[in-house]
DNA sequence: CAAACCTTGACACAACTCTGTCAAGGTGCC
DNA sequence: GGCACCTTGACAGAGTTGTGTCAAGGTTTG
């Protein structure tokens, strides 16, 4: 059985077993338990691991950076709000008068959508 | 012309005088400048500085979320690396032996990438 | 059964986020 | 020219993130 104990896996992985329980707190990893509420770490979740301190790394982001960039993919409405934000850069078009602003931003929330619900609902790749 | 100084923005948005500027530091909306250096802010962004507010307040999100989600979208890698961090959930097929499993990261690697290049390099929406 | 693990919970502390306020100095306008 | 505004910079304080350590108690196994 190729499952490490969160101590091993500290070992194996260069974080602290005080983090591992941080990042599965965050939700970004959470491991198997044992019958008896042990953290097993298989190959993947280890692999995992070290790409995850390479990605904090050499990109300078935080573990909360990560937990909101989980949101962003778990919660669909929040991600149409802030892409619907970003999209509304302020580079209104010079021939739309301030009165149609509104009508415009409409227009283009309904652009987004219609984009989000062409999308593939859920890939679920089931384990082969 | 319609174009308000901090303090009249800070007004009309809700927003304090001292927090546009932090708003601004975190690189979220940046204001025109007089020719003196004094922000000056037009319709569109106070209409953006509403929506904001809305946005953080209906999320329960920070201006360093929404710092973070910019990033994501003007940084092409990080934006790739983070996609392949989540993309690699602890579900590796049980037909891999835990040899390939490199292999198998590099080949999701080569797919995202494809993905990506697949994608309009930038839509740039012209004002009408 | 005792040693060496594991669990959760808590205290602690540096660094950062968010927000206010105040100081020193430039700008706009009557 | 003076008052009301703007600028940047700094100090400050509450709250969160990231991390260590320690305590009280369950598990495994020689």
């Amino acid at each position: 059985m190729d499952a490490l104990t969160i101590n091993e896996a500290a070992e194996t992985t260069g974080w602290s077993p005080r983090m591992l329980r941080y990042v599965e707190r965050v939700g970004l990893l959470e491991p198997k338990r044992s019958a008896a509420g042990y953290r097993l770490y298989g190959p993947a979740e280890l692999q995992r691991l070290r790409t995850l301190r390479e990605l904090l790394d050499e990109h300078d982001i935080g573990l909360s950076d990560l937990a909101f960039a989980l949101r962003l993919r778990r919660d669909e409405e929040l991600r149409r709000a802030t892409d619907a934000w970003f999209e509304a850069e302020a580079q209104r078009p010079a021939g739309v008068p301030s009165d149609d602003w509104l009508s415009f931003e409409q227009h283009k929330h309904e652009k987004l959508l219609a984009a989000l619900a062409r999308r593939i609902p859920t890939p679920t790749p089931e384990t082969v």
